[in-house]
RNA sequence: GGCCCCGUGGUCAAGCGGUUAAGACACCGCCCUUUCACGGCGGUAACAGGGGUUCGAGUCCCCUCGGGGUCACCA
């Protein structure tokens, strides 16, 4: 069997769209299970949607996630070069060839005269297709049109008659009568190909041996396969994808402003989990596992456990994944991504950050979530007394003037402050009361938070806040509490 | 609208003619516990509908419905 050879292929129109890296994750998995070459190219036909930049964040986005080409670009290859405006030249020739064997022809038909016929056609109920008016026009014709530098187009003839079908690995076999296929545009007036006509073109330039890409492609693929039997060529394998939706009714798109890797980078999601997750939209492994490295992905991957419906990106599932992976981080490397997020809730707060990532790593789903879960630290908000009601810790507005007082007095004699002096301290006194931990520790954690829920207990907080402030906040909540009994 | 594709719980998704129809996320409950989170245990919840074929259908066929894609001198 021949080397396996496969490209991704996105044009530098913006941000690298989490879609479009799922499609390369799978061509690149599939490759690198096949031992085969995976090829980067670059289509840029389009001069108009060009965006400055655009190239180099598809590579860096690339390699950040781990998904490396054999040839491309910037690293150069057999079939170099891997920009399609730099290979604008050697698309005409194929061009021609097919005009003289006719199975292309030069079409003069304006904008305005195409879309004068579509009308037409459509208000009297008829489905358009292009009515192949240049192709009947004479050779004489024809000539005189060029050398009058009429402006042209070079468009596909497609049959009139028979089937186009082909068998996808994904999807099987797909119909397509030819009578339903329109004779589509090759080279632009600018003399620039069509993305679709580049496509084919390159693919077989470059050997591509599987066609990997989104399903939206999928019927338009009868076309390409009709241009590789005319030009005499061998047809690639076809493998289809289904689409990355958003919800039931639209695709994960641009317009969602949540569909860019960068955007999620920025929020606070790791590659590795959004990869992993990635993967497993439109792909089982067939087994129960969850978590996978791209080695194991490699090791994994296979185009039967390709799905073919939609799939809907779970912003759920990929946070609980994120979560897995903070979990399973390395502490120290937990500090060091969680230290911006601290300094940005706490500013130039003094605390100790070791202990409060210890108190935060298994409480983290987003790093962007840090600052909310941490900014009472900083100030503690406004709270209604009620907070200090709990059934359970037998703890109740009434009960906590006590217990804080309590509190207190076992915190005075304090004079080293760490959390094992201040359970030291807490603890026994609060079993000498005759009282229910709950009672004393529920009042006390409001009481320094504020609010309901907080990373860690009474004992963390009070240590992290520091003494001082630890004593600053209890008399504040007793003020607060003779002011309202 | 024409053509193409898809249709198992809220979501991802096993299942490839015979299963009590997996598992994961989410949700709910219980346990652990000074809150929350983590962890442990348990629970609610699905074959879009209708016809066939077959001893037997989520699995095969047809129709209906629903959804998506595509019909550009965009890619």
């Amino acid at each position: 069997m021949n080397e396996v050879r496969t490209r991704f292929a996105p044009s530098p129109t913006g941000f690298m769209h989490l879609g479009g890296l799922r499609t390369a994750l799978y061509c690149y998995l599939f490759t690198r299970k096949h031992k085969g070459k995976f090829i980067l190219r670059i289509e840029d036909t389009d001069q108009e949607r060009y965006v400055e930049g655009a190239t180099e964040v598809i590579y860096h986005t690339l390699r950040e996630c781990g998904i490396y080409w054999d040839e491309g670009p910037d690293i150069g290859g057999p079939a170099a070069p891997y920009v399609q405006s730099e290979r604008k030249d050697s698309y005409l020739p194929y061009a021609r060839q097919l005009i003289a064997s006719g199975h292309a022809y030069y079409c003069f038909c304006s904008r305005e005269e195409l879309q004068q016929r579509r009308e037409s056609a459509e208000s009297r109920g008829l489905t358009w297709k292009y009515d192949k008016h240049c192709l009947h026009l004479d050779k004489g014709e024809i000539q005189r049109r060029l050398s009058a530098g009429q402006p042209y187009v070079v468009r596909q003839n497609t049959p009139l008659e028979g089937d186009s079908g082909f068998d996808d690995l994904v999807y099987g076999h797909i119909s397509a009568p030819n009578e339903t296929l329109d004779d589509m545009v090759l080279i632009k007036a600018d003399g620039m190909p069509t993305y679709n006509f580049a496509n084919v073109i390159d693919d077989h330039l470059m050997g591509i041996t599987h066609v990997i890409r989104g399903m939206e492609y999928l019927s338009s693929t009868p076309k390409y396969n009709l241009l590789y039997r005319a030009l005499g060529w061998s047809i690639p394998m076809y493998i289809h994808l289904p689409t990355v939706m958003r919800d039931a009714k639209h695709k994960l798109s641009k317009r969602d402003g949540d569909a860019y890797y960068s955007d999620f980078i920025k929020k606070g999601y790791l590659t590795e989990a959004l990869i992993n997750y990635l993967a497993l939209v439109g792909w089982n492994p067939g087994d129960e596992r969850e978590f996978f490295t791209m080695e194991e992905l490699i090791e994994a991957f296979s185009v039967e456990g390709l799905s073919k419906s939609p799939a809907i990106f779970d912003i759920n599932k990929l946070t609980w994944f994120n979560a897995e992976y903070i979990r399973r981080m390395d502490p120290d490397k937990y500090l060091a991504m969680a230290m911006p997020w601290f300094e940005q809730a706490l500013g130039g707060m003094k605390i100790d950050c070791t202990r409060l990532a210890q108190l935060m790593q298994s409480r983290t789903e987003v790093f962007s979530h840090i600052p909310g879960m941490i900014s009472f630290l900083r100030e503690r908000p406004d709270f209604d007394v009620s907070l200090y009601e709990n059934k359970k810790q037998k703890s109740t507005i009434a009960s906590s003037s006590g217990a804080l007082e309590l509190s207190r007095a076992l915190l005075d004699s304090l004079e080293t402050w760490t959390e094992e002096r201040i359970h030291g301290a807490l603890l026994p006194g609060i079993a000498a009361a005759g009282l229910k931990n709950g009672t004393v520790l529920w009042p006390l954690r409001i009481a320094l938070s504020g609010q309901l829920s907080t990373p860690g207990g009474a004992i963390e907080i009070a240590y992290l806040l520091g003494r001082e402030e630890t004593f600053r906040r209890l008399d504040s909540a007793l003020r607060a509490l003779r002011a309202q009994g």
